[in-house]
DNA sequence: TAGGCCATCTGGTCCT
DNA sequence: AGGACCAGATGGCCTA
């Protein structure tokens, strides 16, 4: 073989190996794209990071571990700092945003028993669940809607024979969406209501308007359904 | 503009 | 020999 048909080739090999290369990676993307689907905080447009993503997934897995040791579940400040260890600030208020409590209360002050909730998402003022400042000024309540219990209900409740779990249904994503700038966004409809697992939060009026607001991240609940812990802060009803 | 995140290319190593 | 896996380098994009 010359030089150049040997150098041909080793090019031709090269450039095999780097298509190759390319799909191994996109497969990766494709699993961490299904365990994005399958943590608590799930948005299409706000994407958790990949290490962020693998962080969130290893704290949920050892809540659902300490769920299977203790047989109980845990209060909802345990959870959640459990679920927010070692994430970014970002991602904290992600959560936070999710569970609709002030991040800062759980992580900034280890050991205080209480804790507040209120609604963390401001309609007019910021871009979207993940922004810090987005809880300490006006905001418009959230409400969670539809029964929920997670890949784990059945430690807890039987399970819905009518609705798949999350791990073996394909898309959980709303219906609509904003998103970080609050464009609405057309989705394929899934009606969160019949589900006995998903669950979303979304904005709900103040007195002064009637319309619904949905935006994207939505949260499982990995608890089981039921006897839910419910909580009402300044006329928000939260149900964990 | 700096920093974070990501996709891609590349060469090295290990395994079959 | 060839493929899978890995980590470093690089450049693009986005956001604060």
């Amino acid at each position: 073989m010359s030089s150049q048909a040997r150098l041909d080739r080793v090019r031709l090999r090269r450039i095999e190996a780097n298509a190759r290369e390319r799909n191994r990676m996109h497969s990766l993307n494709n699993a961490l794209d299904s365990l994005r689907k399958v943590v608590p905080c799930y948005s299409k447009t706000q994407k958790l990071s990949k290490i962020e993503t693998l962080r969130l997934a290893k704290n949920y897995i050892c809540v659902l571990g300490e769920i299977l040791r203790s047989g109980k579940k845990p209060d909802l400040l345990t959870f959640v700092q459990t679920l927010c260890k070692g994430l970014s600030q970002p991602t904290t208020n992600l959560v936070a945003g999710c569970l609709q409590l002030n991040a800062r209360s759980f992580t900034s002050e280890p050991g205080v028993e209480s804790f507040s909730l209120y609604p963390a998402y401001n309609h007019h003022h910021h871009h979207g669940p993940m922004s810090e400042s987005s809880s300490v000024d006006s905001v418009r309540p959230l409400r969670a809607f539809g029964s929920f219990c997670g890949p784990y209900g059945p430690l807890y409740d039987s399970p819905s024979p009518d609705c798949p779990s999350p791990l073996d249904a394909g898309t959980l994503s709303p219906p609509m969406s904003f998103n970080g700038i609050f464009s609405l966004k057309n989705e394929e409809a899934v009606d969160y209501r019949s589900c006995h697992y998903g669950l979303r939060y979304c904005s709900i009026s103040q007195g002064h308007s009637t319309d619904l607001d949905p935006y994207d991240i939505h949260l499982r609940d990995v608890l089981g359904s039921k006897g839910p812990n419910d909580f009402k802060v300044d006329g928000v009803n939260i149900s964990f």
